[in-house]
DNA sequence: TCAAAAGTGTTCTTGATACACCCATGC
DNA sequence: GCATGGGTGTATCAAGAACACTTTTGA
């Protein structure tokens, strides 16, 4: 092997699944694509990774350049190597999927990008390259991940209710929940603390604000507590 | 973007933690370098990816040529992208692990390479490149999976004693686990069948000897059935 | 007959599930 | 006053944890 590999090399991308949750759904964003191959046809965001940038950091300028999306929660999913998955040349990607929090109200100004939307995941559009893959696997990771790790928190806002929250893992989980049970559950952890407000959103009782407590997740983590609904 | 990006690219790499059982301990398959960076130092076995190969393919290819290994249970672990982790250029590896089923006495003969050795996971050397937290993230992995899909099967000989998987699984948990309600509860799931031998080790009652039911458990599996213990 | 690992059931405790009614509000 | 979602407790059931002795063999 030489010092320096001088054999060609596949080109290599991130590209980003990004779920948020909005009106009781679980929804993805996604860009049309402006340019050949594909073009016109909804993909995920992404690009290629430059030689002075982790792959993280790719996928976090990634998202901010293509959806203006800062500061979200971010993980790497899986990466994606079949030979012709895209039909140019050799393109290894690695995949990313990032979690926001979707104030109800901000539904299209999230980002300014006119050629980004949010789409329910069960109602995506036909997507370009395997980017249908993708988005199937970052969706059964969200579903696994989601029932040992408080990370359906990032979908939420600081603030919600017990009832947002149990939506929320409904959506995520595709099954309906026990609402005494749920709210015992996720109440015996004791990493909810109720605020002294309420939410008023229609003709009916007003509901409890919660805000998780991150500070002291950390700190049960560390001693091996586990989170586990 | 150009039809074709023609930017620096990143160099492309896997790398494959390769895990076995033998004598009560977890093992790993390290390669000694022969070339600079790190010539002389243990590594993980791995290569650059060609492009006409998949990254799977790549992996098998590897463990093929480094290691004379064939026909072992793979899977992608992570892919790791510091931008210094080679000190030569920018290398990003997709690293694997994998399960090999080390007969006992097969410990020295598993590869011929002379520069491959198998070492105890908690008595590795040291380590060339980021492969220390490589090998960190695949443990990591391989704990965390082995509770609840049936993958400790995969590092024993297709026979087995319950004792045996009993230690195999004290040993990747590392915990001690209480001999009736173990095999109480691997019984119950109805996978492993008993076989009409029994396998003799020393001056003590004889074990009974099973194997696991690979086609049975696909079946389940597709019911939605969780193996987990 | 002794050492060494194989094999075997029951009790107790804990966590999961199932389930129905009152409360606060806006219209 | 009624429709709407918010909020609460108990009884049952299943699974996990704890635990000690007998069996078979070779030396």
């Amino acid at each position: 092997m030489p010092y320096t590999y001088q054999y060609p090399r596949p080109a290599l991308t991130v590209d980003c699944v990004v779920f948020g949750f909005d009106e009781g759904e679980l929804k993805v964003l996604l860009i049309q694509r402006a340019l050949e191959p594909f073009k016109g046809r909804w993909a995920l965001p992404g690009g290629f990774v430059r030689t002075d940038e982790t792959l993280d950091e790719a996928a976090r300028r990634e998202l901010q350049e293509e959806a203006g999306l800062k500061d979200v929660f971010l993980e790497q999913l899986y990466t994606f190597g079949a030979v012709d998955r895209d039909p140019r040349e050799r393109v290894v990607s690695v995949a990313y999927y990032a979690l926001v929090k979707l104030a109800a109200h901000h539904t299209k100004a999230a980002t300014d990008a006119a050629d980004a939307r949010w789409f329910p995941v069960s109602k995506a559009p036909k997507l370009a390259f395997d980017h249908a893959e993708i988005l199937a696997t970052a969706l059964a990771r969200l579903k696994g991940k989601v029932r040992y790790e408080p990370i359906g928190f990032e979908l939420l806002p600081p603030k919600f209710t017990l009832s947002e929250l149990q939506h929320l893992y409904e959506a995520v989980l595709g099954t309906a929940l026990d609402k005494r049970n749920f709210r015992k559950k996720v109440l015996s952890f004791g990493l909810l603390v109720p605020l002294k407000e309420t939410q008023m959103t229609g003709r009916h009782r007003p509901a409890q604000l919660f805000r998780f407590d991150t500070g002291k997740y950390e700190k049960l983590k560390k001693k091996g507590f586990n989170f586990e609904l």
